[in-house]
DNA sequence: TGACAATATGTCACATCTGGCATATTATTT
DNA sequence: AAATAATATGCCAGATGTGACATATTGTCA
């Protein structure tokens, strides 16, 4: 749905699904663009720290696989999984807030 | 961390390390708290919706009992599960990021 | 180019999470 | 108080996630 008829909407009193869909997302795409919002972010923080995936892994008793896959956003990685490692990597739940909300870029 | 809120948690079938707790949220307690957060939320935004634990349970294809460990905090619970059902709900990536800084009261 | 480090992908045994059921406990209504 | 609704707890079989390993691909530098 367009912003501005969604504005009109709005104005004339009615209440239109909430939120997550505000840009037009399902809940189910809403849940992988966190999940990939948080990918992004656990690859910036330990390349911010000069850590290669296999250091990484050793930190938080993994392995480099797995490292790989948290951060091309397999399928096969829960948030928990992720929201722990950016945890270990000393992320802040305010960090991780931010990072839940940034979007994806789309080219 | 206070004992009392130690002992809920353990009840809930937490388990917490015993080592440096004054100094401040290890990762794995700042886990917890965070899954504590997003449980106070998706309670309040069921019973905002006037929804029983069942009905809302229908909704997302669960069960009333999953429902209830969602929102008494059980270990069992995976955040991903957790976000799945805010986003049912109509919760915004805004409103998630909220909650998981908000701190949970426990006492 | 070749050698080497880093990252990605596939597979699998084992662990954890999930839904559903039964049942217990707590609130609410009559 | 009794009946009824709502919520909580225990259990378990099946589903999903995990670490680990092998191997492939990509990147970097001599």
């Amino acid at each position: 749905m367009k912003q501005t008829k969604r504005k009109q909407l709005e104005t004339k009193g009615w209440k239109i699904g909430t939120a997550a869909d505000f840009l037009g997302l399902t809940p189910e795409e809403a849940f992988i663009e966190m999940k990939m919002s948080l990918s992004r972010s656990l690859k910036e923080m330990r390349q911010r720290k000069h850590l290669s995936q296999t250091a990484f892994a050793k930190l938080i008793k993994s392995s480099q696989s797995r490292v790989a896959k948290m951060e091309t956003g397999s399928a096969s990685v829960s948030i928990d999984l992720l929201i722990k490692s950016l945890l270990a990597l000393g992320a802040s739940q305010k960090d991780l807030a931010k990072a839940i909300r940034s979007k994806s870029k789309v080219a």
